[in-house]
DNA sequence: CCCTGATTCGC
DNA sequence: GCGAATCAGG
């Protein structure tokens, strides 16, 4: 894949979103994140602000190998482990030992959390404002297209069509992508003025 | 471990 | 110019 105009469109429309390299990767396909970031810099757009010339991000990296031919540096020696493979799926054990089920895994794909609408809930008008952002390029996936990796933040009502899961890209370990999570996980400053 | 972007360097 | 490998961090 070569970068043609229409890509390079894309690129950079999709980065000044704030959209991640890997995100513009996968949805340019063909290419990889590295070659996205890469392509990013040869741009000149490394920087997502811009604006002044504030070269903030001056990071200081180690030269480390002014004169280092053949010294590997990284051995990443992997050493082939031997072969200890059952083959045969093992019943994967529950931190309590408990087997999962396959079909619990497909009706509850990642876990049972289900978060709470904080419908009237206060909070950040910043960050509802970043969720109904994302909500619009949300994947709306179903429940069963959950996984350990797909935000699940549920959109609207269960017992409606208009039901569905954000579905983007979780932050980390987190249950939800990062607008969610700011949603979701309020410090704490909801209740506080019930000045009884 | 998952992910991020940043840099280097052979192609 | 390109991007994999690597680096440095969250």
């Amino acid at each position: 894949m070569s970068w043609t105009d229409e890509r390079v469109e894309t690129l950079k429309k999709m980065w000044g979103e704030g959209q991640s390299a890997s995100q513009i990767a996968k949805e340019l396909g063909g290419v990889t994140r590295n070659a996205v970031i890469g392509k990013v810099h040869r741009l000149g757009l490394s920087n997502r602000a811009g604006g002044g010339g504030t070269k903030a991000a001056a990071k200081e990296k180690a030269p480390s190998k002014p004169s280092a031919p053949k010294a590997p540096p990284k051995p990443k020696t992997k050493a082939a482990a031997p072969a200890s493979k059952p083959p045969k799926e093992e019943p994967e054990l529950d931190e309590n030992g408990i087997p999962i089920s396959a079909a619990r895994r497909a009706i509850i794909p990642a876990g049972q959390p289900l978060p709470p609408q904080p419908s009237a809930n206060e909070i950040s008008p910043e960050a509802l404002a970043k969720v109904s952002e994302i909500e619009k390029s949300a994947k709306k996936i179903s429940l069963m297209e959950l996984t350990e990796k797909t935000c699940k933040w549920p959109v609207g009502d269960p017992a409606t069509e208009d039901f569905w899961f954000c579905g983007l890209p979780v932050q980390s370990g987190k249950p939800y992508c990062e607008a969610h999570v700011g949603v979701a996980f309020q410090p704490m400053s909801s209740r506080r003025d019930r000045r009884r």
